[in-house]
DNA sequence: AAATATAAGTCAACATGGCTGACATAACTG
DNA sequence: CAGTTATGTCAGCCATGTTGACTTATATTT
């Protein structure tokens, strides 16, 4: 059961650097996620988001609001469905993200680094398969796609054939 | 950047089946914590869990307190310091701590099995390295150690010498 | 013995970020 | 036109984190 104790430490400790540089801006947790999706995935939709967060479209609404009130996020109706939102972040909202990724990188790198060579691939297997098996494909695509708009909704229209 | 959000869906589904669990019984996440790691270090002080979870004192009161008196924690006096509360839990304690600890281990084998047989130790090996640095040495004996309450007072001295 | 330090508990107030339920608006679809 | 979908919004609740101030019992130091 180490593992479990160990995963509850690393995650405890991946996230608390961030939370504090957040502190200073305002965000808390909630924002640093939406801030991380769209910004590695961008045209996302609202409805991607709240499918990856696994939050309700009322909670998801308190942070994106303040996300794009203070300027951060960008909302564009979709180019053909009109009722979309596609999410982009601003220039302000690309160098919180960035900032804030940077010590999860620097610490992941180090992480990575200390697994060995061969470790990494076995790490990267050992948390897809911890994710849930009926999110698993899903989670494949997002994670080796740099941008992935449609992507997603495409996977949506299969799943209701 | 693909671990990061492997890491954010896996910890996600690894908290999510428990979490249905303990709504049942009334209880949330917090007290999955407290009872996970009382269940795993009987015998740890207030102050040890303080120390791990990285809470406030008051916070977890309000747990704590509420996993006692539904009778799933005991609290009894230290042998050598009476002001100590050296926690246990009780059998319904044990058996919802296992019950909720069931999802998770099966989880981790699965994921561990498909990270193959020389995986899991790099598996362990990056866990550990995405630890705080100065909680390192502590995570390490505490996962080591079966019982730990004293081990764990003994390095407080140490540090402060 | 008195002073101080420590372990734990408590009260009050507040912030964040989940939740439900109900409903509104605009745009797409048949 | 009727129904569905994508998004947004209002209102209120709950869980769990925070700070600050204070108490009690016990241990340690002077």
């Amino acid at each position: 059961m180490a593992i479990a104790e160990l995963l509850f430490f690393a995650y405890r400790d991946f996230i608390g650097e961030p939370d504090s540089v957040l502190q200073e801006y305002g965000f808390g947790r909630a924002h640093h996620r939406v801030l991380h999706f769209v910004w590695r995935h961008p045209g996302m939709r609202v409805a991607d988001l709240l499918d990856i967060l696994n939050i309700t479209k009322q909670s998801l609404a308190r942070v994106l609001k303040q996300l794009v009130d203070d300027g951060l996020v960008l909302q564009e109706e979709g180019a053909n469905d009109r009722r979309e939102r596609r999410l982009h972040l601003t220039e302000k909202g690309l160098v919180l993200a960035d900032k804030l990724s940077a010590f999860q990188r620097k610490r992941i790198s180090r992480a990575l680094a200390e697994a060995g060579p061969e470790g990494c691939s076995a790490v990267r297997q050992f948390l897809l398969s911890m994710v849930a098996e009926e999110d698993q494909p899903r989670v494949r695509e997002l994670i080796e796609a740099k941008v992935a708009p449609d992507m997603w909704r495409a996977r949506e229209v299969e799943r209701h054939d």
